[in-house]
DNA sequence: CTTGCTACTGGACGTTCGATCAATTAGGCT
DNA sequence: AGCCTAATTGATCGAACGTCCAGTAGCAAG
């Protein structure tokens, strides 16, 4: 599908020259092919770029889903795998965070950018509330899953963030043991504002 | 001093345009000179839009550190004050997050952006380790100042991000109560690999 | 008054942008 | 083979961009 390359080629684009990238004729060559189709296939740029971001937002999700579900784990080891997924050396490309900084900046213009950061978080937020509630549940604790979800994504993607701006100033293992000790301290119980009120489930 | 003129209407434009701001003549609209004028008193754009980050991010860190401050208040308290600081209203304005998303793209292209970037982060965990320090002193509790800045902070910049991407998903009251809840585990020696190793202070 | 220097103006230049559209090619259906 | 629709091209348009620079205005020193 042609529309497919386009978005691809509009993704390449985008790691290759940041916010420059978003640009009809770029996009166009490094797909080799003229600029027109583009506005043939997409009705405007900002189809496209939206389109861009719905892509590879749920591309990301599909990859750190599938890492973490592999294998017959526990809960705990599916959290460990989601986080040290969330640092790998693919994720942890500088040239990625262009691409989502171009997104994000989007998001508070074109309404269209917001619905598909509101729906794709929405998502993203709800598989890390599930696999901290399971977790929980073999803790014997019960997880309150929406704060807590809200929580480790922040913590997430502010080390991803801080990671890809300036690659030096910590190491990627350290973001991964920042956020293993978070989930560690939830599990046991050192944040109760994140628990279901009442008593623990195995007291 | 026209410089200093100049910068403000950077960060104005920025604000109102995002990216799009960042044009000479859009900021030399808004100040209320001549397009000329900015290649005057700076070399060129990059020169400007660099000075517009330092400027910005040394103002937004005596803010909050001079609101921390006040008063004769505890370390715990001092905290609290960052971090609810953090999350005032004038700091939640979606528009500053556009100003944010400009300087970053840019921190990974312009190497006297990435300057800008490490100086002021690097103060800006500076604050905050001694901050949680001595909130850990006050509860015989040994903290490691470089691993605690990081994570606090990256838990105040993804928090931060989020609200001011879509201010529906959560309350600015939520954020605050997780990143008391960190804090909150972190004195009480839930989080035992951001402490230092051996006993605590108090036993 | 003249000289010299700095602040400042605004137009010119060459690029690049997004969108449009007439013209051309390709491919399946009858 | 003939035809119709869809895919694709590339030129063109006006607008906006950053930089440059010749020129004006203001002012302090001689």
């Amino acid at each position: 599908m042609r529309r497919r390359a386009l978005i691809d080629a509009t993704l390449r684009s985008l790691e290759r020259h940041g916010r420059d990238g978003a640009s009809i004729r770029r996009i166009s060559a490094i797909a080799g092919v003229s600029s027109g189709l583009i506005s043939h296939h997409f009705r405007n740029k900002a189809k496209l770029i939206a389109a861009a971001y719905e892509s590879l937002a749920i591309e990301l999700q599909e990859t750190l889903y599938r890492d973490s579900g592999a294998g017959d784990r526990s809960p705990r080891e599916r959290v460990s795998a989601f986080i040290r997924a969330s640092f790998a050396p693919s994720i942890l490309e500088p040239r990625i965070l262009n691409v989502w900084l171009v997104f994000w900046s989007m998001v508070m213009r074109a309404p269209a950018m917001r619905a598909v950061h509101d729906r794709t978080y929405r998502r993203y937020r709800s598989i890390l509330g599930k696999l901290l509630q399971s977790v929980g549940r073999t803790r014997g604790v019960r997880v309150r899953a929406r704060p807590a979800a809200i929580a480790l994504s922040a913590l997430l993607d502010g080390l991803w963030i801080e990671l890809c701006l300036s690659p030096g100033t910590f190491r990627p293992t350290e973001a991964v043991m920042l956020c293993e000790s978070w989930v560690d301290a939830l599990c046991g119980g050192a944040l109760p504002q994140l628990l279901q009120p009442g008593r623990r489930r195995s007291p």
